[in-house]
Formats: structure tokens, C-alpha cells, sequence
DNA sequence: AACAAGACCTGTAAGC
DNA sequence: TGCTTACAGGTCTTGT
């Protein structure tokens, strides 16, 4: 569950652990797009949890002497579970905490995602030293994509994408702000008007606040396991919805690949 | 420096 | 029913 709005999920599902010990972490399976460090449970064991918060789309579980770093890529997930139920297929480790019969399990079948233990100062950490801004931030306004985009021929899709730029626009919420805003996903970034752009900040900062609400109102829900329901409550204008009409004008949603994702819009309303 | 394409995986649904 | 194929929410790495 990997867009910006699902991580944000889930951070606040988890948060609840700031300020517990950790007992002890079980790897089960290393094998994620990057093998889990074979010292993570000899350096977090009975370390305390100071805080728990997210940097793009990287969880960070800030520990008493490193920190513990986990992308969800597209499949992962963190779910709440009792330490004697059983292992799920593609469970790859676990985070027992003292003085509680709650863990923390990290499931991923499609293994994109990854956890590193860091011990060195998380500024420095190289994936994620070079992310650009966060999208929520007050500092991404339309000066400042309009200014990026000087001299960028890529598609406006796959600008708003390039998390060097900005970080957090996934593939379905990039279709969706490009609809809301009227602007052709095709079309090169250097060609989008500083007006343009002013009303697509706004509108990604809109379908990804919508979509955290939405999320967050699941997360009673969270630690029961139905991770996946605030997702499936978004409406999407055009995300996935090829040959059917378009909400504003009737004409049938496109799909064309940019960058080698799907990528949805209205040529009518679009332009 | 900028961009395109390849790589990493498994699960699911559609097509034959 | 069973086999094959296309595609999926991400992003780092490699090659032009």
C-alpha cells in the first residue's frame, strides 16, 4: 500500500509505539530489495522508540542510538499482531515490545520495499539525502515547480513524479492532480504556465490532504489488519477508468504510458 | 545534466 | 479447468 497517503496511514497507525522498548526484532526472511542488515536486532534490542514520523515515502523509527528506516515500495505493509500468531506468507520481520504482547510485523510479497538500520547521522543516509521537497510543505507553491521546470522536456507527469523535485506524487495521485488541473500529463514540463503550475500545486497538495483524511479515518481500523480499506474509498476521476466518461465533459479517459506507468486524463478536458 | 530504459519480485485477473 | 500473458500503488541503477 505505497502512496504518500497510505504511508502517512500508517505512520499515525503506528504511533502509538513512541516511547515503548523494544525487546527484540526477528528477521524471518532478509530477502527485500535490499537484504535487512543481519545487526539489526543486536544494535535496537531494548532500545528505546524517541519518535516515529515519515520523510517522503520512508517510515523513520527514530531509536535511542540509530534509527530504523523502512519503505513499503508497492506492497508492504506494517500490521499490528500477537507474537504467538502465526506467520503469514511474505511476513519478513518482526518488532516485539517490552512489557506487551504486541508486535509489529512487516509483510511485502512483492519485496520492493526495504528496512536499514542507520547509524550515522539520517541526514547522510543516501537514500535520503538527495529527496527533494515534501509535498505538504509551505514552500512548494507554483514559484517554485514553475522555477524547476525551466529547460525540463519531460513530461509533466513524470516531473511532478521525480521525487528529486518533490517527493511523494505516486502514479495514481499524479494522473488525478493533472485531471483537476487541466493539464495534459504529455505535455513538457517547461511548457506549463507559472499559472499552470500554481493550480497544480494546489491540486496535488488537495487529493493527497483528501486522501490522508480519508485514510486516516480507517485507522481504528488499522490494527485489526484492513489496512487496504482507506484506499479503496477514494474516488479517482481518472486513475484506472480507460473508455469510461469523464466526470466533467462525457468523453472517454484516456490511457497512454509515460515513463513507463499508466497514466490516465481526458483529452477533452485536458489540454 | 537530463532523460529513457532496465532491473528487482509475486499475485491477480484476463485471455486463450 | 488449466496454462499463458499482462499488469500492478515504487525507485534505484545503468546506459545513451
Amino acid at each position: 500500500m505505497p502512496e504518500l497517503p497510505e504511508v502517512e496511514t500508517t505512520v499515525r497507525g503506528i504511533k502509538s509505539i513512541e516511547s515503548s522498548v523494544i525487546e527484540r526484532i526477528d528477521v524471518f526472511n532478509p530477502n527485500l530489495r535490499w537484504p535487512i542488515s543481519n545487526d539489526l536486532s543486536f544494535f535496537l534490542d531494548n532500545k528505546k522508540i524517541l519518535s516515529v514520523y515519515r520523510r517522503a515515502k520512508y517510515i523513520i523509527i527514530k531509536c535511542s542510538n540509530a534509527h530504523l528506516v523502512i519503505h513499503l515500495g508497492m506492497t508492504g505493509k506494517l500490521v499490528f499482531a500477537k507474537p504467538k500468531d502465526t506467520l503469514k506468507k511474505h511476513d519478513h520481520m518482526q518488532i516485539k515490545f517490552a512489557n506487551s504482547d504486541q508486535v509489529i510485523r512487516y509483510n511485502d510479497p512483492r519485496r520492493f520495499g526495504s528496512a536499514h538500520l542507520v547509524k550515522n547521522k539520517l541526514e547522510d543516509f543516501r537514500l535520503l539525502s538527495n529527496l527533494g521537497i515534501e509535498p505538504l510543505a509551505e514552500e512548494f507553491d507554483g514559484n517554485f515547480l514553475f522555477t524547476k521546470a525551466r529547460n525540463r522536456n519531460v513530461p509533466i507527469k513524470a516531473f511532478i513524479m521525480n521525487h528529486h523535485i518533490v517527493v511523494g506524487v505516486g502514479n495514481i495521485y499524479a494522473s488525478e492532480a493533472l485531471f483537476l488541473s487541466g493539464v495534459r500529463p504529455s505535455i513538457p514540463a517547461r511548457r506549463v504556465t507559472r499559472k499552470k503550475m500554481e493550480v497544480l500545486v494546489k491540486n496535488i497538495k488537495y487529493v493527497l490532504s483528501i486522501a490522508i483524511e480519508k485514510g486516516g479515518s480507517t485507522i481504528s481500523d488499522f490494527m485489526n489488519t484492513k489496512g487496504e480499506q482507506g484506499y479503496f474509498q477514494i474516488d479517482h476521476q481518472v486513475y484506472n477508468r480507460e473508455g469510461q466518461p469523464c466526470n466533467q465533459c462525457g468523453a472517454k479517459i484516456k490511457k497512454i504510458i509515460i515513463g513507463q506507468r499508466s497514466s490516465f486524463f481526458c483529452s477533452s478536458c485536458q489540454c
